[in-house]
DNA sequence: GAGCACTGC
């Protein structure tokens, strides 16, 4: 990955000569303070002996033991950045690596993006100076496919590894791997050097970018806050676990008599029950979904009105990931002075962000699971009970400022019977994209490679099936070239690519570009419930009979032309306040706009570099629909004469969602994005095609038949 | 005639 200079008033190393303020000062001497009150200082020469000792080391550390923010410190204050080489940290989230850098570039009192960095999507705040780096897993897996063994690291950290996201999963193999191979080349090196090393080149992905480089061992740290250590300590040949304490007040737990048959009711008695018989402080509610979530909050404010006066002080603030910035930052606000905040929340408030003055949480022991169907290619969404890691992690909530209490809503004895752990992420997803991302590193026996967890067969081999139908790889499975090469070096879903290098052919590049980028997030529109009318309306303009895919390229341009207008009409660089207002007026979500205009450029540039010109289509889009035909034909569904649809690959029945702009247009055959069971089965973001350029553009799949 | 936890390249 390229490393962008960062502009800073340090130079030569050496910090600004600027005499320190005395609020400086009585910051620096908090910070210190701050440190040496973690429960980590008090282990740190015990912790560098184990990891000198150690090439792997499974740190357990709870909330609150700075084990993210101070290992990295102590590392490098123990050399492992001598020679020039960089400790990195994973984390499953962007926004994770960025504040756990921003506060250890404090506490070292350097300037972020300096000596402590960071790396996410869109970016890159590191320079060549940076020796501590954190990132995203999945930048460090994109390293790894630049720098097959990473060679500038000395120390890898994967962080919060408990999550078991399909990134970190994926890494945790990859980095196992790449450990043998360094090790290996280290020693080789020792006897002979350039032999071995072609030699090592031969065998595999991770031996390859070994050339030219001095070798040295790779130390890894994974770091979880699981409470079972022995799975990632027998995956690394029974590599040494430490525990590091947490900090936490105590959280008193309260289980009901008897089973709830309805926790949606008890969850409200509950909240009832906490605001007029608990001392002050703030409730968290994890709710499965935004429905839940409303109906709540209504019927919170009814019963309210029920209340006397002075007993109504109780404000109810929703929270989940549809809901616009503004609307989700309520919630960080204090409470208006006398008034209780009850938050209401999805899983968003378990991992993602930590809201303050939480003293009561109520767990329902319930969420909302995907799954993946890999022989229907469908995805699904249920309601099912939440794992034993899931209620401790929102138990834990309530404990963060003070001594708290959680209500937990079911019986002590089916805390027990939950699942200790949440299924891996990499159990229940489509997997073409991590398999074509494996095939580019060198990696040729998936069925055999040494998942933690290993996805089921038939996962496998329908991920397979759909890369070799896409034209990614070879009959023997082997990365087609260059068209697998291509499509594993842009970051996006295997069907995405190859519909980018089919518009690249077919002079629309500039429209799939467009496309791609605008169903590569969450959903672009938003509908306000009670809006939803005029919502509908206001979006007529955009609407293209052909379908979604044309009708977010309108959405996309028509913002574009908006902004461009305003440039020009001298209105500076308030282009993010233009934006939002231009998204508001069109029911747009703008942070899913936003994004889609990132992945737009990030998206441009690689296909620019490899070559392709960006070209429109103008009016014509029959060659757009047409590419969509040709790299969808496995999502392709036909219209019954029932009047419902039959997804061709499953033959399951299937229905045109309502937010589509085909909805009732009855089209004869679409290709759509997604297929998704939740109250039925339906088809998301479809396009129009003709029946027929399936055989003609994906014979190999459609035989002629009918 | 709906309603969708969260991440990420």
């Amino acid at each position: 990955m390229a490393q962008g200079e960062v502009k800073s008033s340090v130079q030569n190393g050496k910090p600004n000569p600027m005499p320190p303020t005395a609020s400086l000062l009585s910051k620096k001497q908090k910070i210190i303070e701050h440190r040496n009150s973690l429960p980590i200082a008090s282990v740190e020469t015990r912790l560098i002996e184990e990891v000198k000792k150690n090439d792997i080391l499974i740190i357990i550390g709870e909330t609150g033991s700075g084990k993210s923010t101070q290992l990295p410190q102590f590392l490098f204050k123990a050399g492992f950045c001598q020679g020039g080489k960089m400790v990195g940290i994973t984390q499953p989230r962007r926004i994770a690596a960025m504040t756990v850098a921003k506060r250890v570039a404090e506490e070292c009192n350097v300037e972020l993006g300096q000596r402590v960095g960071y790396s996410i999507r869109f970016e890159d705040c590191t320079c060549s100076s940076t020796r501590l780096k954190y990132m995203t897993d999945g930048i460090l897996f994109r390293e790894a496919m630049l720098d097959p063994l990473l060679s500038r690291y000395s120390v890898i950290i994967v962080d919060e590894a408990h999550e078991r996201t399909v990134h970190t999963d994926v890494l945790l193999a990859l980095l196992k791997k790449i450990q043998r191979a360094r090790s290996k080349a280290v020693n080789e090196v020792g006897n002979a050097a350039s032999e071995a090393q072609t030699k090592a080149s031969g065998e595999d992905g991770a031996s390859r970018g070994f050339q030219g480089r001095k070798a040295s061992p790779l130390k890894l740290i994974i770091m979880s806050a699981s409470l079972d250590a022995r799975v990632f300590s027998e995956y690394y040949g029974g590599a040494k676990a430490v525990h590091v304490e947490g900090r936490q007040f105590p959280v008193e737990d309260l289980f009901t008599v008897h089973p709830e048959s309805d926790y949606v009711d008890a969850a409200l008695v509950t909240i009832f029950q906490i605001h007029l018989g608990e001392q002050p402080g703030d409730i968290l509610v994890f709710l499965t979904g935004q429905d839940e979530i409303e109906s709540v909050e209504r019927l919170v404010k009814e019963r309210l009105q029920h209340l006397p006066e002075d007993s109504r002080k109780l404000l109810p603030l929703p929270i989940f990931s549809a809901l616009s910035s503004e609307q989700q930052m309520r919630v960080f606000a204090p409470a208006p002075t006398g008034f209780r905040k009850v938050v209401l929340a999805t899983n968003i408030a378990e991992t993602s962000i930590t809201i303050p003055g939480i003293r009561y949480v109520i767990d329902p022991g319930m969420v909302k699971a995907r799954s993946f169907d890999p022989n229907k290619g469908m995805e699904s969404l249920h309601v099912v009970p939440a794992s034993k890691a899931q209620a401790l992690q929102r138990r834990g909530r309530a404990g963060r400022e003070g001594p708290g209490k959680c209500f937990h809503l079911y019986q002590e004895r089916e805390f027990e019977k939950l699942e200790d752990s949440t299924t891996p992420e990499i159990k229940r997803c489509n997997l073409s994209n991590v398999i074509l991302q494996l095939k580019s590193l060198g990696i040729d026996d998936i069925l055999g490679f040494d998942f933690i967890d290993k996805p089921s067969r038939s996962s496998i081999v329908k991920a397979l099936a759909e890369l070799r139908s896409l034209g990614a790889l070879t009959d023997e499975g082997k990365l087609e070239k260059p068209v697998g090469e291509q499509m594993s070096r842009l970051p996006l879903d295997p069907v995405f690519s190859r519909a980018l290098i089919w518009a690249n052919k077919l002079n629309c590049l500039e429209e799939m570009l467009i496309t791609v980028a605008m169903l590569n997030g969450e959903s672009i529109f938003y509908d306000p419930r009670e809006k939803r009318e005029e919502a509908r309306t206001s979006r007529h303009h955009f609407a293209s009979v052909e379908g979604d895919h044309l009708t977010y390229v309108s959405v996309y341009r028509e913002c574009d032309e908006f902004l461009k207008k305003r440039r020009e009409a001298g209105g500076g660089n308030k282009t993010d306040k233009t934006m939002k207002k231009w998204c508001k007026d069109n029911f747009v979500n703008h942070r899913s706009l936003n994004n889609a205009r990132d992945t737009y450029s990030q998206i441009r540039q690689h296909v620019e570099q490899m070559g392709f010109n960006v070209s429109s289509c103008g009016n014509d889009t029959l060659e757009f629909r047409r590419c969509l035909a040709g790299s969808f034909f496995l999502k392709a569904a036909q219209r019954q004469l029932d009047g419902t649809y039959r997804a061709l690959e499953s033959g399951e029945i299937v229905h045109i969602h309502p937010s589509s702009v085909l909805f009732g247009a009855k089209p004869e055959c679409v290709v759509f994005d997604e297929l998704m069971q939740t109250s039925k089965k339906y088809i998301k973001n479809l396009t129009r095609i003709d029946p027929l350029w399936l055989t003609e553009l994906a014979p190999h799949h459609y035989k002629t038949e009918e």
